[in-house]
DNA sequence: ATATTTATTGAGACTGAGTCTCAATATTAT
DNA sequence: ATAATATTGAGACTCAGTCTCAATAAATAT
């Protein structure tokens, strides 16, 4: 059971003194129909389709509030992009994209995770956060270059 | 005695068939008059104000020429914006940065790299390349609050 | 319930780093 | 010197994302 449902986002809207509103409800529910890692304007075009009238700049304002509350996490793509996920747990991961087919997979290594505390520690930083994303060729995509 | 010396740029010039223009060498003689790392505007506007007449589009292009010849390294810092710096040595390294006052250190562990490449075989791919940048408070930060 | 207050929405203008266009210009080869 | 062709630059364009502000809808007070 997740914590993050329908009522617990409405909650938060509550107790932020925001206001529930139909267009929030559409585009948290949306995001949090699968596990995809989707772009804001992926999420806006997709509720247009299925006719949810929510427009670009309130799903672009919703998916703030989500990331800035805890219950999306966002990725950095590049280009002043972001690729969002829904959190469906507290667990820390990173990410592993395929280059060739965009294939997305998570990692967390405890190693990589102390050492990055360490590293800053030595150079007289205290660490807040970190962006770490490895590129590489997935399994499948090299199979099918042989 | 770096490898990176205006006579190399221009041997790869000429190898590649591209031309040696005197805007392309004041772009790269201004990226090596130090280690900074920049963003490619603040390379034009600089230029600019020393009245070293080089458009922004040039600037841009050559920059892109000096990455993909491995004279600098770029790091992309979100919202579609790369830092460039001069590459003075082969050596790799990733990026620390304060959040406060935005000062960059840079850092390479041995245990990291490894692991990266283990974690993205365990998954089933073949490491290309990574982005890891950390985000910390400096030293100097951290006093200025006490 | 109804009125009042005030947050939210949406269409479309705007932003800004970066890219592209194409006529004029500069470099290189002959 | 001339021809061939790559490069340049001014400014238009891109595109994800942000902002504006009048209209609308939620929450609150009566």
């Amino acid at each position: 059971m997740s914590l993050y449902n329908l009522e617990n986002f409405k909650r938060i809207l509550r107790d932020e003194k925001l206001r529930v509103t139909s267009q929030r409800l559409e585009v948290y529910k949306y995001v949090f129909s699968s596990h995809d890692h989707r772009e804001a304007d992926e999420i806006y075009m997709s509720l247009h389709r299925k006719k949810i009238g929510v427009s670009r700049a309130t799903v672009y304002r919703t998916m703030d509030i989500l990331y800035k509350h805890g219950f999306v996490r966002r990725m950095d793509i590049g280009r002043g992009r972001w690729l969002f996920e829904p959190r469906l747990d507290n667990s820390h991961h990173d990410h592993l994209v395929c280059v060739q087919c965009g294939e997305i997979a998570e990692f967390f290594d405890e190693e990589i995770e102390m050492r990055q505390v360490a590293v800053a520690k030595e150079l007289g930083f205290s660490l807040v956060r970190h962006i770490h994303q490895l590129f590489g060729i997935c399994n499948n995509c090299r199979e099918q270059k042989l």
